[in-house]
RNA sequence: GCGUCGGUGGCGGAGUGGUCAAUCGCGGCGGACUGUAAAUCCGCUGACUUUAUGUCUACGUUGGUUCAAAUCCAACCCGGCGCA
């Protein structure tokens, strides 16, 4: 039986989306939700208590990084990831999958993994150049990792995957998976899948293995994989979904364009009674998109990158407080936000933080984008239950991106 | 007053006869950021225009040496330090 439970309240009318409620060992998701990404066990800059009053409701942190550092003895002894950051809400880890990709073909290269225009060169993987400045390479039986702490070399198998995931403890954990880069080729992300899959049966495997083991509560889900094409895409939602798991990823690149009809692709096939989680993705419009195709949470890193960054959301799109026309604006980030920073902050202050490099403007920013984000996907849910997702999408993209 | 060192772009500071509108850092202006290698990275930053292997004005001031000077010489102005 599945530690997590998954119910559908409401459909929108002919679409695959959804609003739910997702209950786990920590608590209830209401969904389709925004997961906050505290890689590190925090979310950088910000307190659980800040985070928490932003209306996060759940945290996902990264096993990768939390196996170098501090090390998964430590969150074990330590009471397992809640405990150790103080965290009493749903929380979920990565399994490093992404980090084949962030530290493999990504590393030293200004490329993400959603390719925009025609950003078509032929990734350095598929030319069988060895990377020197990589730190990851890709095996049939897993990753080698170089660590970008200190060079140390460390090998991750979706078997150790699950052992470290089970180690940190979180709710929900995903499969071992290769993330590819949207630069590589078709034969790549065919071959990138393949192994995916695999992975994905040793990781549901170990995983049962450690359950048995423990005889703790926790979730797994697969990952689907397969790039931009269509029918690598249906076929990788076919093969996880034969696999029982208790939810779904999708991961991997994709074009900025068709995105979300590669989503819709892949959950119009999942089983419709799981949860899916599309990772990594979380500008304003992609919501809308993932939301609508069937996808019940997402989690990037963007809101708090941008907003250490200087980039703040607004309701009528973003904007960069570092710009000079900030320095004598007294007036706060978005007068009808309800977000700590905006009820007590002006645009004037967080741009003399910004300029002086105090680090509370990292902090102050972060709660404005991260409250920002959260609500959007809230209030796009409320829309759901409401009837009115569409009339909701079409105001908000309108004056988000309409002034840009 | 004498001696001595020094005066370069918004600031700091390279350069010490030609390839110098002048390394670099800071500051300024703008941009990027999508399962965090990230409080990071990338442009631009004398003026003008047809934004170019383009024109012009520039290295305290004035004059000189030289085919050629930010770089050498002289005087002057200003500043630091030392001695009176």
């Amino acid at each position: 039986m599945s530690s997590i439970k998954f119910t559908i309240n409401k459909k929108i009318n002919d679409r695959l989306g959804r609003a739910g409620v997702l209950s786990t060992p920590h608590g209830d998701i209401q969904t389709p939700a925004f997961v906050t990404v505290g890689t590190k066990a925090t979310v950088k800059a910000m307190t659980m208590e800040q985070v928490a009053d932003t209306g996060a409701q759940v945290v996902l942190a990264n096993t990768y990084h939390l196996y170098l550092q501090p090390g998964e003895e430590i969150l074990k002894k330590a009471g397992k990831l809640h405990k150790f950051m103080n965290w009493n809400g749903p929380t979920m880890t990565d399994s490093g999958g992404f980090q084949a990709f962030s530290l493999g073909a990504a590393f030293g290269e200004h490329v993400s993994k959603i390719a925009k225009g025609e950003d078509g060169r032929i990734a350095k993987q598929e030319k069988g150049e060895e990377v020197l400045s990589a730190l990851a390479k890709v095996t049939e039986d897993g990753v080698t990792f170089k660590s970008h702490i200190d060079g140390s070399k460390h090998h991750f198998t979706p078997e150790r995957s699950m052992e470290i995931q089970h180690n940190i403890g979180a709710d929900m954990i995903f499969a071992f998976d290769e993330c590819t880069s949207p630069q590589a080729s078709y034969e790549y992300q065919k071959e990138a899948m393949g192994r995916t899959h695999r992975w994905a049966k040793r990781s549901l495997a170990r995983h049962r293995e450690l359950l048995k083991e423990n005889g703790e509560k926790r979730a797994l889900l697969g990952i689907v994989q397969g790039g931009r094409h269509e029918d690598l895409r249906k076929e990788s939602a076919r093969i996880i979904s034969e696999m029982d798991f208790d939810g779904f990823g999708i991961g991997g690149s994709f074009d900025k364009e068709d995105m979300h009809t590669a989503v819709g692709w892949v959950n119009s096939i999942l089983p419709e009674d799981k949860p899916r989680h599309l990772l990594g993705i979380g500008e304003p419009i992609d919501f809308f998109g993932g939301i609508e195709n069937g996808v019940d949470l997402f989690d990037c890193v963007a809101p708090t990158r941008m907003a250490r960054n200087g980039t703040i959301h607004t309701k009528n799109g973003r904007i960069n407080v570092l710009n000079a026309k900030y320095v004598n604006d007294f007036t706060p980030i978005d007068s009808d936000c309800t977000c700590y920073t905006c009820q007590n902050y002006t645009k004037a202050y967080l741009s003399h933080l910004f300029r002086a490099k105090e680090m509370l403007a990292s902090t102050l920013a972060s709660i404005h984008n991260l409250h920002f984000t959260i609500k959007l996907v809230d209030d796009i849910r409320r829309s759901i239950l409401d009837e009115n997702f569409e009339e909701f999408k079409k105001e908000f993209l309108g004056r988000y991106y309409g002034n840009q």
